[in-house]
DNA sequence: ATTTTTGCTTTCATTTCGATAGCAAAAATA
DNA sequence: TATTTTTGCTATCGAAATGAAAGCAAAAAT
């Protein structure tokens, strides 16, 4: 793997591992929606293509945002998981999500989200707890 | 301009806008560094290409996240600035710079920036102030 | 009057994206 | 046990985006 960052600027750098159209909406759909396996992530409203989900899920986990395991009842299926580094991105993903609501409608019909209205810090701190909870049937 | 959103998502919605390696580092450029001119911007450490720039600023202008203008006394020079939608991406920008901070280390030389230890929501503040008052020069 | 700067556009090679098909191993079903 | 289905990918290939370099006209500076 080459050093594919452009500058130290940590915007810069965070820009180089999750800058892209995919990379948010698959960490979107882990942390949000608790999607957990390959076939989870492809079903999302958005339609990636197997091909670039397969090169993200390995881009993301080599830069520890998430890691892969396995259920003992299943040999196949891989279980794709949050890593810390990959849950500190709740805050990221909930400004998205509040600029998006806030400033998009003029230009796409933008879905209501449940909730969006409350405390930031609380939202980013339910979405993380719950993600938390879910975790610990793994540990 | 053909109808590009993936889905309803805010989330999305706004990847679909900026989701890009480079627009977020222009509104950098223009949101803390107060860069106004296309030379300026040319001149990050990044090293945009001109196609490239030319190309951002119009789909950025397109959704009303800058506008151009002139100063009087320069008939060629066009000189770039957020709007209100655009000076709202701060918070988007400040969690990107404290997430690559904080996890990027490991991966990456990352510069240290001045004052991130300091509360979130006064940087945000700070920062939008700071690009509000730089703007009254052109009201 | 000439040179330099600015704000781009054009060109074109390279890289990335993305839709589709395919496939082997495992799981589910008969 | 045999067959079918599901899962987690990889391969292929055309299309789109990126990026380096050159070019260029209008304006500004000298």
């Amino acid at each position: 793997m080459k050093n594919k960052f452009r500058s130290g600027c940590p915007i810069a750098s965070t820009l180089d591992i999750v800058g892209d159209k995919w990379s948010l909406l698959i960490i979107r759909d882990m942390l949000i929606k608790h999607k957990k396996t390959f076939k989870e992530i492809s079903d999302s409203d958005e339609k990636i293509a197997p091909s670039i989900l397969s090169a993200r899920l390995k881009l993301l986990e080599s830069y520890k945002l998430i890691f892969k395991t396995k259920v003992p009842d299943n040999k196949k299926e891989n279980i794709y998981l949050l890593t810390e580094k990959g849950i500190r991105l709740t805050p990221i993903i909930i400004e998205f999500s509040l600029w998006g609501d806030s400033n998009m409608r003029e230009f796409n019909e933008i879905d209501i989200i449940d909730g969006l209205k409350a405390d930031k810090s609380m939202i980013i701190g339910t979405v993380q707890n719950n993600y938390n909870s879910m975790l610990l049937q793994f540990a």
